[in-house]
DNA sequence: GTCATGCCGCTACGTTATAACATGGCCCAA
DNA sequence: TTGGGCCATGTTATAACGTAGCGGCATGAC
């Protein structure tokens, strides 16, 4: 028990679930999406197109990018994975039943992770701010960075945890 | 009358104050970062970095990449520009006093112009929802793509505008 | 059957960003 | 006045991210 993947089992589940609600709405998941849609879900962390496209190879699959681009494509008019702007990555989108829906992600830098959150607060509070300058929103980008609960306590609680000796390290530091 | 630059005096004023602040906080404000600084705040929408490059270069600089990627992390760090993740470009920064404060962009597709907004009650939900979750902000982003007023009226408003016949056509495709 | 459509393979290229090393100026102290 | 530290910039090369466009092949409609 040194270390339990975290809840490989849904992965599955994940992946029929999204294969029907493709079926639904008469959209394809093929595959080769399947597969993409697979490896983000299976990912900790957000993941890069060149990345994927590499695992896809390294499971024989003989891709080029644009192939990996247009899966990532269709999973996004899905809803089944969103982009994060920052990390110039992907994640699958964390909603049963995924579509438009406004989300907002919080980046940790330390650990890397990147938590979906879908907050009406904030949804409304760009919606007003919109409204009241007769800007007619399509899509909103939220994305926060930060220390996640996790590593802003391990990073800062200098003398009783048990976790890292010194603190998160950087992730990926990723200047920007 | 045909057009009016819109408002070329204030440029130098800008430039002025940006350099009085620099001073204050005994940051460099060399000629190449204000130059960079100059094209950025004489530019009606967000520039990307290569497209600065270009301009430096056709007023007769000889520069690669990286020293314009330097110029824009200094200006970036003295939050005197911000960097539009969404488009992978620049604007300059509105505020008076610009340092870390939080910004939101609405982005328009139409006319491509990024209409910085500087709302706290964005701002406040952001930091409610991530102190729930014992996330420990940095930075938000907060980038909102749709139609400006104007675009949105003339765009929707068929049959009685005099502006443009069918509509703003987009800007930058920009698929994403 | 054959036709349209949608998906995918592939080549090639465009765009954005950074690593790594070299140079040059400025200030200060020895 | 020389040498060293520091910062900004120059230079080369390459990494990382993303797309245009064409052609072939399967599937399902008629």
């Amino acid at each position: 028990m040194t270390r339990q993947p975290p809840a490989p089992e849904p992965l599955e589940a994940r992946l029929v679930q999204a294969e029907a609600l493709c079926a639904r709405r008469g959209a394809r998941l093929t595959k080769l999406r399947r597969d993409v849609l697979g490896l983000i879900l299976a990912s900790p962390e957000p993941v890069g197109a060149y990345a994927l496209l590499d695992r896809m190879r390294e499971q024989g699959a003989s891709l080029q990018p644009p192939t990996v681009y247009r899966a990532l494509d269709f999973l996004m008019a899905q809803g089944l994975v969103h982009r994060l702007e920052r990390l110039n990555a992907f994640v699958g989108c964390h909603d049963d039943a995924p579509h438009d829906h406004a989300a907002q992600f919080f980046l940790c830098t330390a650990c890397g992770k990147a938590e979906e959150v879908d907050d009406p607060a904030i949804a409304e509070a760009v919606a007003a701010t919109a409204a009241r300058r007769g800007f007619a929103p399509l899509r909103a980008t939220v994305e926060v960075e930060g220390l996640c609960a996790g590593c802003a306590l391990s990073g800062s609680d200098r003398g009783g945890s048990s976790t890292s000796p010194d603190g998160p390290g950087p992730h990926r530091p990723h200047s920007h």
